[in-house]
DNA sequence: AACTGCTGTGAATTGTTCTTCACAGAATAC
DNA sequence: GTATTCTGTGAAGAACAATTCACAGCAGTT
């Protein structure tokens, strides 16, 4: 029908691909060679949760059935089946997919923008070797004359919710902060290597 | 002296706060608890290029010292040492990294810029999953009406070497765009989950 | 030789982000 | 209570990024 695909042999195959790829859909069996269809299932959605997974199965058992969706799988379709079944569950699942990613596209922009700037960075930096601080502090620190500046950026940074201010003024990293800071350094090691 | 300092008892402590960190300098003993001095200097240069690294020993031999600076250690100094020794070679190195970060720093604000932009992201998908791809063919995958709006983003990427194209007008992802793809997927999931 | 589609360039325009500046209320120091 | 420092707002403009448009060379077709 047009779509992309690609396939693996076995769930080993199956994370490997996920991992090194960028995959809306898996279809995935619940027996498979080596580990269960289960088994990759979990680990699936834990290495790349955006990745939809439609399970497939011979055998299906209500008790299946809910397993797989509990552990995330987004659809569930027994063998033998019509292929426009399986179709019409691969639009549904693909719609899905599209509306998310118009939201974490936002985020993403949001985010990537927020770290483009090296005022930002610096700002967040200082926040991660000092844990927290208030707003002369880190004008002085950063050797910036005119203090609105840093204001102006602090702002952004609350926008995009990297940082926080407690009642006392104090500003510091919120839990993505941190998380999009780490990551920054990978970033910054591939660069450099 | 005002420097910010941070402590491990062991080598295999040194790698993990070195990992989670953003250190300029690392001091290290050839003879520790554990991991060897030597062994810590290879895993630490391997994680975080970045960091310098001083090695300090009371059991100075030619031998361990050449071994030291082949391995990528920046300085090597023999116990016992004069406090002002050791200031000498940290100011030294430190200016070093200095220069290097005003290297990297231009390098990642040109990278982070280039992915701040949806059709720059778009484009460096697209050339994911075709592997190669010729410029129409883009513009028409992308939807976009002006061809030229394309040219343009495509010189971006040119310029911050993440695409590269041959002979034949074809665009394909350099060795580094496909490095940072894979970072930006690490942040997409983050960003979703 | 004329036509079509592809791959661009360069200039003008629009749109966004960043900086600067004038000002002002709240907290703290004297 | 007066001065000073801190924390911020809002508007104007500068700097930078992105879009649009007119055009042009080239390759392949008819």
């Amino acid at each position: 029908m047009g779509y992309q695909t690609n396939e693996a042999a076995s769930g080993k195959e199956a994370i490997e691909k996920t991992a090194s790829g960028d995959f809306d859909i898996a279809l995935l069996d619940l027996m498979m060679p080596g580990m269960s269809g289960a088994e990759t299932l979990g680990e699936l959605r834990k290495i790349s949760p955006k990745t939809k997974v439609i399970m497939i199965t011979a055998f299906a058992t209500v008790d299946n059935a809910v397993d797989a969706i509990k552990k995330g799988a987004s659809d569930y379709i027994a063998k033998p089946f019509k292929i426009e079944e399986l179709l019409t569950a691969i639009r549904r699942v693909l719609e899905e997919c599209r509306f998310e990613e118009g939201i974490t596209k936002l985020n993403l922009d949001y985010t990537l923008s927020s770290l483009a700037n090296p005022i930002r960075r610096n700002i967040l930096k200082l926040l991660q070797s000092r844990k927290s601080m208030r707003l002369m502090e880190m004008v002085r620190e950063l050797d910036i004359d005119d203090h609105t500046k840093v204001v102006f950026h602090l702002k952004m940074l609350k926008e995009s919710s990297l940082i926080n201010q407690d009642k006392g003024k104090s500003y510091s990293l919120t839990g993505e902060g941190e998380r999009i800071l780490s990551c920054l350094n990978i970033l910054k090691n591939y660069l450099s290597a």
